[in-house]
DNA sequence: GTAGCATTCAAACAAACGTTTGAACTAATC
DNA sequence: GATTAGTTCAAACGTTTGTTTGAATGCTAC
């Protein structure tokens, strides 16, 4: 059947991955993907259609690999409790740290795609997001249900924002060891490697259980203020 | 001097920005722009000398705008306080309360900015996003000492990071209402308005401060965990 | 060996891109 | 009224884009 097994197929997909993390999906040319990969530039249409076929086959091969481990983790974690709800941290951290791992892992092509895939979910021209919402239903649902056993108290409604409160927190964290150092100007110059994915893991998530259990919007613990104007004038407000 | 005063020139910057915020500044063309804004084509290499100037004059517009709200709270607060130390709710919300106003403003033009400036932050690409952080500096600088002065426990990296984290969350609190509702499938889809300004600025704000004032990482508060494998087999851990 | 299929390859395709050109038009100045 | 500078315009420029074509190759099976 398959003579080569499928020697050019993942060449290109780790050529493509990498150039798309590098420049963006659209800022890339089937000519630099070839190239890169050293095959003809056929290859692509021959393979995945076209080159959407192949922006779609780079996200779904980590994609679907990234959310085995999160329904994995999940699922033991369930297991083990026999019913009873989870923490809080729990959920999180087997929601996350995969995402997290995987951006700060040692295989390039592997830590590539985490930003590249960030960068994706933003894109309003769509075909690509809805690639990505696809593959992810099953596992948003998983734990959606499982935050909210492990929440009682809170609303659904709230959970639900929080919830997305925290993949935005997720996605800085991620793409931000370098862009951080260079917005403000970083005050520890001396610390070389991007910060290990051990200390990122636990800066981000304490953060994110601090948010996700901070007092609910009306219960007036936040010194919330009536500030409804966005022309900075006469701006007396903030509490 | 200017016969038509600016009229061309801030046409062309209009159309630009709604088709950026709609198809990101690379899927969109000139001959969009240009067809939109019902000018020649050869007007926006010479009122902004290349398309990349057109880019570049389209963020500069917004961003001075919204960086001089955010110091003008900042500068009110401050001297209001006399030189106390101000709450970290205050230096919040005088932070991310103008973009949060901004994407729910009434004048769509407006709206559309907030989205297209949180894409182009993760846009690798480069001469934007220098030119974004250029056209921060100075506010971050503000910010970051105001926070350091209101939080004089938590650690200066600590702080840093967390302010990097808030500034995710809120990027995907924007650009998040629609995408929300269909990534995961909305329990409360009667709701039809998108969520007004008021009640997603508390939302948002409660959710920072829970994160920024979390207990520190090493604080032992948060169940901390050795998960160190990012393969999810055998993962035994999350405490 | 030869038929048949899967794969590779060089070459060309039409379309779209940002930019440049040089002539037309407008309006104020001398 | 002629001159000048500022602005608009239609047309074309040269590149680069993704895709298609048809011949050449490699491998398997009869």
């Amino acid at each position: 059947m398959t003579p080569h097994r499928t020697s050019t197929r993942t060449t290109i997909l780790d050529a493509a991955e990498q150039l798309f993390a590098l420049n963006g999906h659209d800022n890339t040319s089937m000519r630099q993907i070839t190239s890169a990969a050293s095959v003809n530039l056929s290859a692509v249409n021959y393979h995945f259609g076209s080159k959407d076929g192949l922006v779609q086959a780079v996200f779904q091969r980590r994609l679907r690999e990234l959310n085995d481990e999160r329904l994995a983790l999940l699922n033991e974690l369930e297991s083990n409790a026999k019913g009873d709800a989870l923490k809080p941290s729990q959920v999180l951290e087997a929601f996350f740290s995969p995402l997290v791992l995987h951006a700060c892992s040692h295989e390039p092509d592997r830590r590539a795609f985490v930003p590249l895939l960030e960068r994706s979910m933003s894109d309003p021209g769509g075909f690509i997001r809805a690639a990505i919402i696809d593959e992810h239903s099953e596992v948003f649902g998983r734990f959606r249900q499982a935050l909210l056993k492990a929440l009682p108290d809170v609303p659904e409604d709230e959970i639900i924002w929080r919830f997305h409160f925290m993949l935005g927190a997720t996605s800085y964290a991620i793409s931000g060891a370098e862009a951080l150092r260079s917005a403000m100007d970083w005050p520890h110059p001396e610390q070389k490697q991007p910060e290990s994915a051990q200390v990122l893991l636990q800066r981000l998530m304490s953060f994110l259980l601090g948010g996700l259990r901070a007092p609910l919007p009306g219960s007036g613990a936040v010194p919330t203020c009536s500030n409804a104007n966005h022309a900075a004038t006469n701006g007396r407000s903030l509490s």
